[in-house]
RNA sequence: GCCGGGGUGGCGGAACUGGUAGACGCGCCGGACUCAAAAUCCGGUUCUGGCAACAGAGUGCGGGUUCGAUUCCCGCCCCCGGCACCA
């Protein structure tokens, strides 16, 4: 152990020393220990190829509450692997034509390597990657099993098409409405596709979001308005020999519709384009760009009338029939009524098109309906009706009910719940995947691959070059014969979306290595999760297929939780300066932090950047996540070479609570050196001058010394509340930095003393573990511990440390700050009172004036009012 | 466009339940040590005025409630995350 003994803070041999102690006493390993089971889970990676601040952030966020957790004397699970699917691998392989297995598992072994040697608390032996078949046969035998229930089934879908390579985009792939690869304006097609019937579980996943106490208000926000629930009524109207279907949150409004919209994809827009050639080229036209609903909600507001007309179940009118492009196909009917006048997506289209707008709610006294500009109060439902017929003078809620009821009775209608969540499409034209295990027979249809034919597997030498799906060309993988009739036949070729790989990984890390079942009983001794932790952009998608998931396997009896995360925390992300130059023609050359020195002014601003390599000038382009694309990415495995895991985590957790951004900074970093190195050598000196002879007698020291025990329990308190209930690690790093100030600056005068400072030191370095695990252990043993550090417990907080002889307390005159009078706690509000009248500066703005009222709030303020 | 979040010194942030705005760290300024530098240590550091005591202003902008507002309410501006095939 000479790595401890040195005076001077060494990291580059004192980790590794750490990282195999605790890895010969099996310290990581889930199974050890006898406490209360406690299962901490970070998002698992996708293995991209190293690891960046993101993912060091968030590993450690977690590893900080692991590691308090083990020091309470729970058993701690603490696992990880790899999202090991998906569109980077392809990517990469066709830039290098490397297979995308073969990336991808020499990724996984990298930041393998790298995470060790951050000395994270990770039980390697459930270690999983979802591109190996013992964890996607699960995938397919599960996907078989929804198959057959019903919840799984097939319809087409509409995905973005590029026409040149001939291939399927994803979203991300699709630029400025064109293929990323050929710059060729994209196009939506249908495709037939597996889905998953979420939708048959919005209710629930709604009502259950009530039971998640331990997730962050804005998560369960996000995913309500997801799911988007909304009480309405669905409306048909007669339309020549057809039936337009509508549903409407405002059927109260029903007698101010003035015209219908279809979707372009309805069936009758379709049915009215096959005679007029206009119509067909306006649908052509919609089908171009995109299928993102962002990029559908932001273009211009256009439309087509039909020519037909819809009859108004209520009225008899006709009403024009118009296709328009902000009519969505996949949500509700595909079709709506438009009530201009009380709708603004309405409002605007009919002020384009001229159409008719037709007032049929109330305003707040005074106001005037002005159809040529919308206002805010025209959407409201707090009117009653006008221009309605025998409605009129009905309130909105009671207009519902009538419509509905009128229509009910007319077989026109009927109230219905609507949903905004659709159904999970899960198949993906991509190689590197799960494959669906479906095949193709020409007889007998889509039959599912038999139970004991699973896993269908990957062929793991296919490159893809761009245009396609490369198993499509694979005929050792198409071929197959029918399991129903033995003819040749072909497999499906679309892969899972990986949402299904990630929905469920959490439960396989309590049994990785069973081959006979997808989970088994160790899933419910660990089930749910305590605490999840994982980017806030994962709050609507990935959380709320995991939940759906968890539900779907509980329905088919394999678990026994309606929820699979107690706790989320959603950690923000790291962010850094950029710096670009610009040339004659406005490209930007972007330039990494560590290439760039700022140089400062007097008061310490930012004065001017240059690039050091050739001392010119570089502009700083503001503060961004950090990226390939503005080269800003900070390497953490750089800064760990350089200072040692311990630093990074330290810099990590105290630049900034958990849940916001975090602004990466060199000199910073610098900062969390600079106290390990402080506290290694406040150790060493308190070590080196002998441990203390007797146990403390706290009754016996004196005032300086009893400042001091107050300082480290009032620590020990606060660090304990920030660790297990607020997730402040930043404030409890100050407490404990604030609280080593303190005992550097004590001067001990007897023995009693030196075991006050012995009674310091063990403690912080206990408060200090769970971030700066190193250190810690290396420090423990040098004061004396016999064992770990992890499993020495954790300090308690003596009460009696905590009392105080005097209390500071602030005066106010008039709410400003005037003067501060020292008091015994718990002091009358009289006494209090005299004592801050006297006081000089006090008494100097009270002057001659009439005292009006006094304020005490005990033992922190009073507040003297005068007039 | 829709949903969610954020804005506090030169910088990252703190102020937990409406009660001292700026803890802790960085940077900067001054000092000690040194032949010198680095490292380390000590002191100062919201802005304006003042030698100082102290005073005035101040938490994105504009208003409001309150003895008292970074915190609560109303209206705006800017930045970030998500929008169903990035993960």
């Amino acid at each position: 152990m000479t790595e401890t003994n040195s005076e001077t803070y060494h990291p580059a041999a004192l980790e590794p020393a750490m990282q195999a102690l605790w890895s010969s006493a099996r310290l990581h390993r889930a199974e050890r220990g006898t406490g209360e089971s406690y299962y901490c889970l970070s998002m698992f990676p996708y293995p991209s190829g190293r690891l960046h601040m993101g993912h060091m952030r968030n590993y450690t966020i977690c590893d900080v509450m692991s590691r308090f957790q083990l020091m309470q004397g729970r058993r701690v699970l603490q696992p990880m692997g790899w999202d090991a699917f998906g569109l980077p691998a392809e990517n990469a392989a066709m830039a290098n034509g490397v297979p995308p297995a073969e990336w991808t598992r020499s990724n996984i072994a990298h930041m393998r390597g790298q995470l060790k040697s951050l000395g994270f608390a990770i039980d390697w032996d459930r270690e999983i990657a979802t591109c190996n078949a013992d964890y996607y046969r699960w995938n397919q035998w599960f996907f078989l099993r929804l198959l057959e229930r019903g919840i799984a089934y097939q319809k087409t879908g509409t995905v973005n098409w590029d026409p040149v390579d001939q291939t399927v985009l994803a979203n991300e792939q699709v630029v400025d409405g064109r293929g990323w690869r050929t710059g060729a304006l994209v196009e939506k097609r249908e495709i037939p596709m597996y889905y998953l019937r979420i939708t048959d579980y919005a209710q629930e996943l709604l009502d259950s979001l009530a039971q998640l106490d331990g997730w962050p208000e804005r998560v369960k926000a996000m995913q309500a308005n997801w799911i988007g629930r909304s009480e309405g009524a669905e409306i048909a109207f007669a339309c020549a020999d057809q039936v337009i279907r509508v549903f409407t949150t405002r059927p109260d409004t029903l007698m101010g519709a003035t015209f219908m919209a279809v979707a372009a994809e309805h069936p009758l827009a379709r049915r009215a384009a096959e005679s007029n050639p206009d119509l067909a080229e306006f649908i052509r036209e919609c089908q171009q760009g995109g299928v993102s609903e962002a990029d559908i909600a932001t273009q211009e507001k256009r439309g087509m009338d039909t020519g037909l007309k819809a009859i108004h179940p209520l009225t008899g009118d006709e009403l024009p029939v118009w296709i328009a492009n902000y009519v969505l196909m996949g949500y509700g009917e595909g079709a709506i009524m438009a009530v201009p006048a009380h709708d603004e997506r309405d409002f605007e289209f009919a002020l384009k098109y001229d159409l008719p707008i037709r007032q049929v709610i109330s305003l707040p006294d005074g106001q005037v309906y002005d159809d040529r500009h919308w206002h805010e109060a025209y959407a409201a439902k707090d009117g009653e009706l006008v221009n309605s017929g025998n409605y009129t003078g009905l309130s909105c809620s009671d207009g519902f009910a009538a419509i509905v009821g009128d229509l009910e009775a007319k077989g026109a209608g009927q109230a219905r719940v609507q949903f905004r969540l659709r159904d999970w499409g899960i198949s993906r034209q991509r190689y590197w995947g799960c494959p669906i295990p479906i095949i193709h027979c020409k007889a007998c249809g889509a039959v599912p691959v038999p139970e004991q034919d699973l896993p269908v597997r990957l062929p793991e030498d296919l490159v893809p070059d761009g245009s396609g799906n490369p198993l499509n060309r694979c005929e050792a993988f198409l071929n197959v014969p029918c399991p129903k009739c033995g003819q040749p036949a072909r497999r499906e070729t679309d892969t899972m979306d990986t949402f299904v790989d990630s929905s469920w990984y959490f439960l396989r890390y309590t049994c990785p290595d069973n081959d006979q079942a997808m989970v088994d009983e160790r899933t419910s001794e660990w089930m749910p999760v305590d605490q999840y932790v994982g980017g806030i952009e994962h709050a609507i998608l990935h959380l709320l297929y995991a939940r759906f998931w968890t539900k779907l396997m509980r329905d088919e009896g394999l678990i026994d939780i309606d929820e699979p995360f107690r706790r989320l925390l959603t950690q923000g992300m790291v962010l850094a300066e950029t710096y670009y130059r610009e040339d004659a023609a406005g490209r930007r050359t972007w330039f990494n932090p560590s290439e760039v020195e700022v140089r400062r002014d007097a008061k310490g601003g930012v004065d001017s950047a240059v690039l050091i390599a050739d001392g010119e000038p570089v502009t700083p382009g503001g503060v961004e996540k950090m990226a390939k694309s503005k080269n800003n990415g900070v390497d953490p495995q750089a800064l760990v070479d350089q200072y040692g895991a311990d630093t990074v985590r330290l810099f990590s957790m105290f630049a900034a609570p958990p849940e916001q951004s975090l602004e990466w900074s060199d000199a910073g970093v610098e900062g969390a050196w600079r106290f390990l190195r402080r506290l290694w050598s406040g150790v060493h000196r308190h070590v080196a001058g002998g441990l203390p002879r007797s146990a403390l007698d706290a009754q016996a020291l004196g005032d300086p010394g009893r400042e001091l025990r107050r300082v480290l329990h009032e620590t020990i308190a606060k660090v304990s509340d920030d660790y297990a209930r607020r997730l402040t690690f930043n404030t409890a790093i100050a407490a404990v930095m604030e609280c080593c100030n303190r005992l550097a600056r004590f001067e001990p005068s007897d023995d009693n003393d030196r075991a006050l400072v012995q009674e310091c030191w063990t403690s912080l370095v206990r408060l200090i573990a769970p971030v700066t695990p190193h250190v810690a252990e290396a420090l423990w043993r040098k004061l004396g511990g016999a064992e770990s550090v992890f499993e020495a417990g954790w300090p308690g907080v003596d009460e009696s440390a905590l009392a105080r002889q005097t209390v500071t307390m602030v005066v106010q005159v008039n709410g400003k700050v005037r003067g501060r009078i020292e008091v015994v706690p718990g002091s009358a509000r009289e006494e209090v009172e005299a004592q801050a009248r006297a006081e000089d500066n006090v008494a100097r703005f009270i002057d001659s004036k009439t005292v009006r009222k006094v304020i005490v709030v005990p033992d922190k303020l009073v507040n003297i009012v005068v007039g």
